[in-house]
DNA sequence: ACAAAAATGTTAGAAAATCTTACGTACTAT
DNA sequence: ATAGTACGTAAGATTTTCTAACATTTTTGT
């Protein structure tokens, strides 16, 4: 897994990163805008990601945003993303059945054309 | 300062990715081998560039090595790279002053070339 | 304007994590 | 044999984090 996504940074850490105090990033948690991992012990261990999601909410909720505005917006954009990736999956894969008739079409009508002798 | 380089990872974490016991991470930092940063309350915070190097510290070990032999090649190593780092500076400097004497050479001549009027 | 909800501060006590220091041990090299 | 290396372990202190509760401030809806 990449840096930026393991869970590692305990939460006085992140608030230092972030600016935000620990019991803002306690809240957010609570609100499903970040989801820490924990230790066997129960501390909470942050991602890189997490810390740049936390410094975004920062500033929408500077600009009066509410926390559930907040998530309600990203789930819109998770599924806009979401529905982006189905297209591209759908059309990579008309393509590959596209390329695939192809390659028989031309296959057939080589086979099938007289000017073309064995090889 | 990317993700690699910042000194977020407290020293049990390093433990569970690394596979080291913390008494061997404090030994290996005694030895030179890490510098971690600390917070004001004095607690070690390891960034994942350390823990690579922790991590290449534990096989280095299994084969025998010493910890003072690893910060030697190390140190012999780093001394390459700045050689090598310094001749690439001068060679990219004498680029430099070979496009800048070019460029006048060129000039020069355009403009004492009696074939080429104003314009 | 007022009541409810949201967002955050603060406090208290417990638990988890880390710190330093020191002593013990096994192994290696001289 | 002695000394150095590379740890494990233990004790006691300190730092960090945890949950839960209550208080305060700000925002929102009616």
């Amino acid at each position: 897994m990449s840096y930026r996504k393991k869970k590692v940074i305990p939460i006085g850490t992140v608030a230092e990163l972030t600016g935000l105090s620990v019991r803002q990033i306690r809240y957010y948690e609570e609100r499903k805008l970040v989801t820490p991992e924990r230790t066997k012990g129960g501390t909470r261990k942050y991602s890189f990601e997490d810390v740049d999601i936390l410094a975004e909410i920062a500033n929408k909720m500077e600009d009066g945003m509410q926390t559930y505005e907040i998530r309600k917006m990203w789930e819109k954009e998770k599924e806009r993303e979401a529905l982006a990736q189905e297209k591209a999956r759908k059309e990579m894969l008309q393509g590959q059945l596209n390329a695939h008739f192809n390659f028989h079409r031309l296959t057939d009508s080589r086979l099938s054309d007289p000017r073309l002798g064995d090889r």
